[in-house]
DNA sequence: ATGAACTTTCAGTAAATACTGAAAGCAGAT
DNA sequence: ATCTGCTTTCAGTATTTACTGAAAGTTCAT
């Protein structure tokens, strides 16, 4: 029964370097990714010290990423009672770990991004040129693919987990 | 009309500096963005020589992304009869070029992924111990999700444009 | 075989990003 | 008012990633 925690470890820890590794090639911090990896798979609350201690990292790396997770919503901050400490706990159920990174992408990328495109294609509204119609007219396909995409979204994000399910089997049998 | 075409350039690179910056918040390299947007937003091949001249980087660097650009099957190479020079032609149609890179990504982040997330599940199969049993779950539950959600998005990149934009409309009116 | 017109590679360097550790800040207990 | 236990900040440093420019490679014409 050791034998099994010792391999429960191990298989804990291959997934949070894993994870580690495939966040850094979606643009997010690598370390970022490990403590939510960690946090989702740990049987109870962490601490702070707990993570610096699992992951070998310094207190100032763990307090800023622990505190940009709570900014995206994936991990909650737990207190315990006669406790001054502060402890974490992260969201397990993956529709709705996907629903909020899903609200946050767009708030955060696909908004400012639609922004762009907009102030770009009305830059150009006015013109008459071949050239200038064309980049106008590629702004707008641009920005309707882009809203109609972020707006499909949305509405599945906001399913529930069931009804979502439901709505795909319907479509794709 | 000179004034316009003033304009038009402004705008261009407007669109040029805001995609690179948003590319690498996507975990994309900066200069590739720009030289993506520069190409879909040009109203004609470019030679390497031009994407260096207008994004004022070296030749390592326009030759590396705009070759990288071409694995992701986002731009495509053109050769003018009497001319040895290599040009490069940005594939334009937005739905096709939500279909490259959802391909793409597909290809070299989601089926990666599913295959940690399987080992690392596979690895705890047997386990008896609640700990065990949980962390199996947490694998298993987070491996459905992606694989189901990698198999909508197939479906759906696999589809006529039109067509998505009809079950679209059917599903959400 | 030589050279012209290009493409490709890569060692070295610059820039961006992430991390550390120590100091400062804060709040409740004494 | 001071101490204790904890959180937060941040200047300095390490690591990673991207870029340059020059040299080497390729292909085709002569």
């Amino acid at each position: 029964m050791s034998d099994e925690a010792t391999r429960l470890e191990a298989a804990r820890d291959e997934f949070v370097t894993r994870w580690g590794i495939m966040g850094a090639q979606w643009g997010i911090n690598r370390t970022m990714a490990q403590i939510h990896a960690l946090l989702m798979t740990a049987p109870d609350v962490m601490s702070t010290d707990e993570v610096m201690d699992d992951l070998e990292i310094s207190r100032g790396n763990a307090h800023t990423n622990l505190k940009d997770l709570v900014g995206w919503g994936l991990i909650r901050i737990v207190t315990k009672k006669g406790e001054r400490k502060e402890f974490f706990e992260a969201e397990k159920d993956v529709w709705e770990i996907f629903r909020r990174v899903a609200r946050e992408r767009k708030r955060r990328e696909i908004d400012p991004a639609l922004e762009t495109l907009r102030s770009c294609k009305a830059a150009t509204d006015d013109m008459k040129s071949k050239d200038g119609k064309a980049f106008n007219d590629q702004m707008d396909q641009l920005e309707d693919f882009v809203s109609f995409a972020s707006k499909m979204g949305d509405r599945v994000a906001s399913m529930q987990h069931g009804k979502a399910i439901k709505l795909a089997m319907k479509i794709f049998g």
